[in-house]
Parts: structure tokens; sequence; C-alpha cells
DNA sequence: ACGTAAACCTAACTTTGTTAGGTCATCCGA
DNA sequence: TCGGATGACCTAACAAAGTTAGGTTTACGT
């Protein structure tokens, strides 16, 4: 077969991402440089070259990355049982999600990269995980999309405080409960 | 006076911030260099030096001026009539200022900027400012420490969307008002 | 009016992303 | 099996970034 060399070359590329993400993770989302990461797979700087066209390229791979990773999340969350027991269950699975990678987050959410925009093929990611998460709550009866809308900035509110204001704590996390109750009493009066 | 100089050092300082918020608010958060402040102000990139010890400390001035225009503002909300009344008005002002300097923003409540982090003056202008919120809070009756989280997570959550998501456009500032009578609701529900 | 210190400059150092161009190994076809 | 080609990696070097050193001019305080 002739991708011997292909699935090195493929190797060599997830190696890469993930000396960045760990890069990402310990000193920050934009707080690594080329040279850290050609360090950390043992080349140097202008040989990543061969493998993704610029820094932003990276960050465009670890966009994908963080928006399949969550496509997997979501799609790891059971659908059946009460109501509120799914949407108990999809807000901590997003809570989690959100708060174990702060740099993850800060990059699939927030425009945080300076002048980085998502490729065309990643951003299709990303609106793959909103739909899927519109699938979710339409399985348990919430289709208007304001509904939704509240709900992600529910969720990314109190994950984002909780990153920015106590991190490692639970401050927020306490709250997720709470706020499903509140967002479903919502739903319920509303939705006549 | 001896402070003639004083005065003038100050009033340049001021026009140096100004300069970079508003290359902040055009190039994004950490878009821009010393250089194109400098040019700015007509001026070259190390005579910003006598001014600020590093562009850190320019971040944190912008930090501290932030948080005191969020004082302002705060200060400016009625805290007479009735309570639903006062949230609605909290939570636009809110809002509003999150959203009219997306910079600012970042700033102020992301963690964005690698490596920075306010000073201890700085920092306590933050917490003056949750307290001024908490103070708010409690005029209309409302004290618990959760409540005030729970808001901030989603005022702030809404921003953000509306920012990231669907810039210059009103799609979760609509939501505002539903947000408002939510929280109300799981208010008095468990307020007892 | 004069000495001093503030205000500003140029030059330069380090680190950044990136490009140019070279060297060596490895694979494919004859 | 062997040569040409291509892939994988390197060093050297660029421009732009934050920052420091050190000098010159301006203008204030005594």
């Amino acid at each position: 077969m002739t991708d011997r060399r292909a699935r090195r070359h493929e190797a060599t590329r997830q190696e890469i991402l993930s000396a960045t993400w760990q890069l990402a993770r310990t000193k920050g989302l934009t707080g690594w440089s080329l040279r850290e990461v050609a360090q950390a797979v043992d080349m140097r700087a202008p040989s990543l070259y061969g493998y993704f066209d610029s820094k932003d390229a990276i960050y465009d791979a670890m966009f994908a990355q963080g928006y399949q990773q969550l496509l997997e999340h979501l799609g790891g969350i059971p659908t059946d049982g009460h109501p509120r027991e799914v949407l108990r269950r999809s807000a901590h699975a997003f809570f989690d999600f959100y708060v174990a990678d702060s740099a993850r987050h800060q990059l699939l959410f927030l425009r945080v990269v300076p002048g980085f925009e998502p490729s065309v093929e990643s951003y299709a990611l990303a609106q793959e995980a909103v739909d899927q998460l519109r699938a979710l709550f339409a399985a348990i009866g919430i289709d208007r999309r304001e509904s939704v809308d509240l709900w992600t900035a529910l969720l990314s509110g109190l994950a984002s405080q909780q990153v920015s204001n106590d991190p490692g704590g639970d401050r927020w996390a306490r709250l997720i409960d709470p706020a499903v109750e509140m967002f479903l009493a919502s739903e319920l009066a509303s939705a006549g």
C-alpha cells in the first residue's frame, strides 16, 4: 500500500496537535509558540510547516478536534427518561465539557484568538453540534429556538463564571441543578 | 503649582489609553502592538514606557478603567419601583454594557490575555462592582449569594452568546426579558 | 537664568511567525 | 537492484513583536 508514508504523516500531525493541546492547557490558549511545540515533538519550528500551513491552521485543527469531542460528548447522553433527567444529564455533560479544559472552551465558544476564523469545514462541525443539541431538545419536547438559545446562554454562562471566578472550585457547579429547575419551570409555564 | 507637568503626564496617559481602546475595539483585545499605539499618539514605541511599565500595565489600566465604567453604569440604575422593573433595568444595563464593547467584555470577564493578571488595586475595583451588584439585589429583597451568582451567570451567558454568535444582531438580546421572568419566578418559588 | 529632570528619540537585543533553500533517507518504477 | 524523485527534516534568515540602553532636547522649578 502506498499510504505507509501517509499514515506516518497523519500520526505526526496528531502528535503535534496533542503537544499543542498540552501547551495550551498549561500556558493558555494563546500562550504558546511554534518553537515550543516543535521542541515538544523533537523538531525545529519550520518543520511544523510540513504538517500545518500556519499557526492559525493549527488553531483550526484544534477547533475541529474540539467540536468532534463535543459531538462525542453529546452523543453519549441518553435521551430516555423524564425530561427533567435528560436536561440534568445534558447540563452536567455540557458544564463538565466546558470546565474540563478552559483553553478548549475559549477556542470553541469565545472569539479569543486575534485574527483566527475557523475554516468552513471546521465551522460545519460546530453547526453539527448545534443541530445535535437541538435534536436532543426536540426529543424531550422542547423545540423553540429561543428555548435552546436561552439554555446555551445559561449553561455557557455558568461554565464561564466557574472558570473565570472560581477555578477548581464548585461555586457555580452547584447551581446547575437549580438552574435546570428554573429553566424547566419556565418552559412548562410558557409552553402552554 | 508643581503639577503642571504631572497634569500633562496624566493627560498623555489617558490619550494613550484612549488610543489603545480604539485599537482593541477594531483589531481585537490582543490584536494590537505597542508600535501601533505609539503611532496613534504620534510617538515611538519605547516612549510609551515613560507612561506604562509594560504592555501588561496597559492592560491593567484598561481593566481598572473598564470596571470604573461598569461602576458608573451600575450606579445609574434606579433601585425604586417593583423588583421586576429593577431587575429588568439592571439586566438591560448589564447586557448593554457587555455587548457595547466586546474587547472590554473579554478583558473584564474572561481570562483571555495570556499571562495577564490584574493588580490588587484593579482587582479591588472588580470586587467593588460585585459588592455594588449585591447591594442592588439586597435592595429588592434578594440576598442569597447563589441567586446573585445565578443572575451573573445568566446575564454574562446571554451577552457572550450574543457577541460570539450573532454580533450586531439581537437574537439573544430579545431573551433578556424572558430570562428576567424566568429568574424572578424561580426566586419567588424558592424564597418561601 | 541656569541646572535638572522629564519627554522623547534611535539603536539594538530577544523572541515571535514564517520563508528559502539545502541535505539526507526512503520509496517507486525500470 | 538501482537511480530518480519525493518526503522529512534541517539551518539561515526575514520582519515584526516587546523591551532595554543610552543619548538629546525641551521645559519646568528654584
